[in-house]
DNA sequence: GAACCGATTGCTCAAAAGGGTAATGTTGAG
DNA sequence: CTCAACATTACCCTTTTGAGCAATCGGTTC
């Protein structure tokens, strides 16, 4: 508080598959005296390293990515570097990959369609220690605030049904009986609130608990 | 050809609603002296107006946006402009779309994942006239070219199932019978080799024929 | 220890799905 | 005009779903 009237450079590393869009996010960035890009990268595996070589204030991360993905990554340098504040970029769909993003420590949110001064914004929200959700997702997430969550072997038998398979051929691959499975299969039908098992893939499919 | 031994310079319009896309594309650009970014919108309707204000040599066209989609805006500016050299923007998922778009006369075809420089050749190609589909599309395009076209009743009732729908509940909504819908369940699921109607509703999304 | 949840299995029974076959009318392409 | 594809309907018959009910077992929480 003694002679910092002089602004901190926020240090930002993006990560994200879209050359295009990162060239963006460099464009939005440049023109801020107070931001300085200091490393782009286009998967998990180099963004764990840059982190480790930079330690950027803020991290922007996209949550699909080829090879490791955006969770999988945003959980492995959490894990080193408790502190790291990282801003999930995402185009949005479904609030299954922003919910468990949030749990795993994930400061923030920033939609792909945002203007560059929300991004800025963002950043510097972020950096000042606040947590944004942006109120589109925040109302997505209240949505199904009070939702059953899907137990782990549910997700497993809803993977299964999305592939094509019978409650026979499930219950094979997952070695237990018929039966069992019809029991998941209610719970899951239940849980989400679907009409039968094929709106229920459709359904995980919107809240992000499958993917296409 | 008497005195153009100074090169033209392609004037682009960019159609996305991702401003941070816009302005990587815009950065791809400005670098070159033979391009030029003349518009920049976010919808479907405004393209069309922008069309009409600078007939751009090439345009760059996102297939999903609000409002009017991609495709419905490439047919109408196609059906003014027989001419419109229209390049589809995509980030790809499942080839209906990108088969439709072909059909209605894009010229080529861009992945949000390119380079600048894959980028600026697939504006020169598209502008020489040639037609530019990336591998990864064609090979895609190819891996279906044989298969059966699902007829319009045939995704209406598939749109229909995708919403969570019994073949009851179908059948009168489209006011035909329960025996009509199971005729054409029949030949959906046939059509796109699936194992049951589940299995066909993900097999359609897959390949852009329904969307989450 | 009680209460609870998840995973497991069993049973019954009505409803829905799906495979086979066949026939009719319409329409557009050759 | 003919042929093929589409849309429509019907009937039969087997398999699969899905709802309801009940029970056991292993953790976790309070």
């Amino acid at each position: 508080m003694t002679d910092s009237d002089i602004p901190d450079v926020i240090t930002v590393m993006a990560v994200d598959d879209h050359p295009l869009l990162l060239d963006g996010i460099k464009a939005a960035l440049s023109e801020q005296p107070d931001m300085k890009l200091i490393a782009e990268v286009m998967n998990g595996r180099d963004a764990i390293e840059q982190f480790r070589l930079h330690r950027p204030d803020v991290t922007l991360m996209d949550l699909r990515m080829p090879g490791m993905g955006g969770l999988q990554t945003l959980r492995e340098i959490l894990t080193e570097w408790p502190d790291a504040r990282i801003v999930i970029l995402t185009t949005y769909r479904g609030d299954a990959q922003v919910m468990s993003a949030l749990k795993s420590g994930a400061r923030g949110f920033m939609l792909k369609g945002m203007m560059r001064k929300e991004l800025r914004e963002t950043i510097r929200s972020v950096y000042a220690g606040r947590r944004v959700v942006p109120s589109e997702i925040a109302f997505e997430l209240a949505q199904h605030a009070g939702d059953d969550v899907l137990s782990p072997r549910e997700v497993q038998v809803l993977r299964e049904l999305a592939r094509g398979n019978a409650n026979r051929e499930i219950a094979e691959t997952l070695k237990v009986t018929e039966s069992t499975v019809k029991a998941h299969m209610k719970s899951i039908i239940a849980k989400l609130g679907a009409k039968d098992r094929t709106h229920a893939v459709m359904l995980a499919l919107k809240r992000g608990i499958l993917e296409v």
